[in-house]
RNA sequence: GGGCCUGUAGCUCAAUGGUCAGAGCAGGGCGCUCAUAACGCCUUGGUUGGGGGUUCGAGUCCCUCCGGGCCUACCA
C-alpha cells in the first residue's frame, strides 16, 4: 500500500466548465484516484476553485453582486456539478480560503527571507473610468503594425505581433470602452526565478518518465531567449490575498494583493489544511502529505493539468516550493492533457459553443460523458467531440457490449432459474480458459491504469467486457440447458460473477453503473481481483440478485440531431 | 518570426529502428436466438501527407516541402 497525493488544475471561478477542461484535469484525476483507491492505497485527492484576479472581478461586477458573494456562489455551483460528475474529491476547497491566506502569505515571507523577491517600480495603465489597473489584455486599440482595431494590448490577434500597451493607437479599457486612461507608477514584487533556475533545470531534467508535452514546455521557458525571466507575483486588485510578509505586514505594498498564479498552486497545500479543518483533525494530518520531514517521504505526487497550465506548474509552484528552503513535497509526475476541440472548432465559453457541465449532465447520466471523454482523452494531440461518435461509441461500448452482457445473462438466469445464483454443475475448461485470459488483461489493465495511459486502459477494459460475450456465445447456456440444466447453471453462476467483476473492474470509469451492478448483484465486496479462481466465486450460489431494466439506453438519432443543434453556438 | 506537437484504413486511434503496419467503429458475408435488432465468427479496406537521405532493415532517425494544432511569459 502506497500514498498517493493526486491534484487536478483548479478551475477558475468566472462560470460553468465545458467539457475540454473536465477531460483535461479533473475527470482523468477522478480515474486515478478511483482506481488507487480501489488498489488499497491511501489516497489524498485534492481540487478547488480558483478565485482570485481580474476576470473574478469583473464576472462579479457584471452580475452585480460583491465579488466574494460571487466567489461564494460560483463555487456551489461548480461543487455541485463536480458531485454530479461524481469526482470524488477529498475536498474541493477555495482558493479564497483563510489557510490559503495563511499559506501564500507565509510562502511570500519564506521567500523574501531567502533574498528571492525583489520590489520593482513599473509603469502600468491605469483606467479613471473603471477605478482600476489594467492587465495588458485588458486594453484595445489599433494595432501600430498592421491596423487591426480591436488589438489587444499584448499581442494583435491579427497580426501576431507581440505588443506592448503604449504601442496602441487610441488605446481604450477593454471593460467599459473608456479612453480615460493613464500611465501609473506602480511598486510590485517579483519573484526571482532566474536565481533557481539552475535547480529547476536539473529538476526537470531528473523527470525523464515525464510525457514530452510536459517537458518540452518547461524547457522552452527555461531556455528561450535570455532564459527563465523572474515574475511578477503581486497585483492591484481589492480581491485576493494581501500582500504579507509572513503575519507582517509588507511597507510599501498596502492595498496589493497576490497575483492569482502565485496563490493558486498553494491552495493545493491550503486544500488539504482546508479539509483537516473541516473533519476535525489535527494539523498535523494534513502536514504529513506535504512536509518530508512530517511524514510525507513515502508519498507519491501527481499533478493532472491541461497544457497551458505547464508552465506554472513545472516552473512557477517548484520555484515557491524550492525558494522556500522548507522542505515541501515537490511534484514527483505531471499527467498533462491537449485539448477537446468541438465538432471542427475549438469549445468557445464567450460563444457558448460546445457542452458545458451544467447541460451535459441534464441531457444523460454521468457515466455516458465520463466513458466517452476518458477513451477519448486527448493524450498524444488534440482530440475531438462529435456528436455522431459519441452517440456511436456510448451506444456500442456501454449498451451493447456491457449493458447488453448485464441483460442477457440476468434475463436468461431469472426465466430458468429465477433470481439467485444458481447451483449444480461446475466449472471447467471454458472457464478456465476464460479466467487465464483476463488474469492476463486484468494485470495489462492495471498497467495502463498505473501508467495513466487512459484511452488504452479504457480500450483493454472494453476488451474485458467483449470476452464475457464471447464467453456467452460459445458456452451458449441456452442450448446446454435443454440437455443437462446443472451444467448450463455453472454457465449462468460463472456469468453473474463476470457481472460482479466487471462492477469492480468498471468502477473507476463508470462509478454509477458499476454500483448499479453491484447493488443487483447483491454484493458488497468490491475488493480488486488479485486470482481469477478466488474473483469467480464471489458470488455464490443460493445468493439473490435482481434483475436490472436498461442499465444503459441508447442515444437516438433523433435525440443527436437535436443536441447537435441546440450546443452549435450561442448559450441560453 | 521563434519553438514544440501532430499527419497511419471512410471515422477514432495503436505500433522499444526488426514477422505480412494493427484495434474499435462504419461497410460486406455467415452464424446464434439468452439479450436493449443485441451478441459471436469471418472479411473488404493502407504508396503510413509529398519528395529526398541514413541503414542489412524506416510509420519510427535526418533534410526539405505541404497541411493541422499549441505556446511565446499581464487571461487564468
Amino acid at each position: 500500500m502506497a500514498r498517493i497525493l493526486i491534484t487536478s488544475a483548479i478551475p477558475y471561478i468566472n462560470g460553468i466548465k465545458h467539457l475540454g477542461n473536465l477531460v483535461g484535469s479533473q475527470l482523468p484525476a477522478d480515474l486515478y484516484a478511483r482506481y488507487c483507491r480501489a488498489r488499497g492505497h491511501e489516497v489524498m485527492f485534492l481540487c478547488a476553485t480558483d478565485e482570485h484576479g481580474t476576470p473574478a472581478e469583473l464576472a462579479a461586477a457584471k452580475a452585480g453582486k460583491p465579488v466574494a458573494d460571487y466567489c461564494a456562489e460560483m463555487h456551489e455551483v461548480q461543487a455541485e456539478l463536480a458531485r454530479g460528475f461524481r469526482l470524488s474529491f477529498d475536498h474541493f476547497g477555495r482558493s479564497s480560503s483563510p489557510q490559503n491566506h495563511r499559506l501564500t502569505q507565509y510562502f511570500a515571507g519564506r521567500l523574501a527571507e531567502n533574498g528571492l523577491i525583489e520590489e520593482v517600480s513599473e509603469r502600468q495603465v491605469y483606467s479613471n473610468a473603471d477605478g482600476r489597473f489594467l492587465p495588458d489584455r485588458y486594453i484595445e486599440g489599433t494595432c501600430p503594425n498592421c491596423g487591426y482595431e480591436k488589438a489587444r494590448g499584448d499581442q494583435c490577434e491579427n497580426c501576431t505581433k507581440q505588443l506592448d500597451p503604449t504601442d496602441l493607437i487610441d488605446p481604450r479599457s477593454a471593460i467599459s470602452g473608456s479612453t480615460d486612461l493613464e500611465v501609473r507608477e506602480t511598486k510590485h514584487l517579483y519573484l526571482k526565478q532566474r536565481s533557481l533556475r539552475g535547480d529547476l533545470e536539473a529538476w526537470i531534467d531528473s523527470k525523464t518518465d515525464w510525457p514530452v508535452l510536459t517537458t518540452s514546455i518547461a524547457k522552452k521557458w527555461l531556455n528561450d531567449g535570455d532564459g527563465l525571466q523572474d515574475r511578477g507575483i503581486t497585483r492591484d486588485l481589492s480581491w485576493g490575498i494581501p500582500v504579507k510578509k509572513g503575519e507582517a505586514d509588507w511597507p510599501g505594498m498596502e492595498g496589493k494583493v497576490f497575483y492569482v498564479w502565485f496563490d493558486a498552486p498553494i491552495e493545493y497545500i491550503a486544500a488539504s489544511a482546508e479539509w483537516a479543518e473541516k473533519n476535525g483533525r489535527p494539523e498535523a494530518d494534513w502536514r504529513r502529505w506535504w512536509r518530508l520531514d512530517e511524514g510525507a517521504e513515502d508519498v507519491r505526487y501527481v499533478q493532472f493539468m491541461g497544457k497551458d497550465n505547464v508552465p506554472f506548474h513545472t516552473l512557477s509552484f517548484p520555484a515557491t516550493i524550492m525558494g522556500s528552503r522548507d522542505p515541501w513535497k515537490l511534484v514527483d509526475y505531471i499527467k498533462s492533457f491537449n485539448y477537446l476541440n468541438y465538432d471542427g472548432g475549438q469549445f468557445s465559453t464567450s460563444q457558448g459553443r460546445g457542452v458545458f457541465m451544467d447541460q451535459a449532465l441534464s441531457i444523460l447520466p454521468a457515466d455516458y460523458w465520463r466513458w466517452w471523454l476518458l477513451s477519448h482523452a486527448p493524450e498524444s494531440s488534440d482530440s475531438e467531440f462529435t456528436w455522431e461518435n459519441f452517440q456511436a461509441s456510448v451506444n456500442k461500448d456501454l449498451a451493447d457490449v456491457l449493458g447488453n452482457f448485464v441483460s442477457r445473462v440476468t434475463k436468461f438466469c431469472r426465466s430458468k432459474f429465477g433470481e439467485v445464483v444458481p447451483e449444480g454443475g461446475a466449472y471447467g475448461d471454458r472457464e478456465q480458459e476464460l479466467n487465464d485470459d483476463l488474469y492476463i488483461r486484468i494485470r495489462a489493465y492495471d498497467a495502463h491504469m498505473e501508467a495513466m495511459e487512459i484511452r488504452k486502459a479504457a480500450a483493454e477494459l472494453r476488451a474485458i467486457w467483449v470476452a464475457g460475450n464471447e464467453y456467452l456465445q460459445s458456452a451458449a447456456p441456452w442450448t446446454v440447458y435443454k440437455e443437462d440444466p446443472d451444467q448450463a447453471a455453472a454457465i449462468i453462476r460463472f456469468s453473474l460473477n463476470l457481472i460482479r467483476l466487471y462492477a469492480v473492474l468498471s468502477a473507476p470509469f463508470i462509478p454509477d453503473a458499476a454500483k448499479a451492478m453491484m447493488d443487483a448483484m447483491g454484493c458488497e465486496d468490491d475488493t480488486w481481483p488479485a486470482q481469477m479462481t478466488h474473483a469467480m466465486e464471489r458470488l455464490a450460489p443460493g445468493q439473490a440478485f435482481t434483475t436490472p431494466e436498461m442499465p444503459f439506453r441508447k442515444i437516438s438519432d433523433e435525440e443527436r440531431e437535436e443536441w447537435q443543434a441546440r450546443f452549435a453556438g450561442q448559450r441560453g
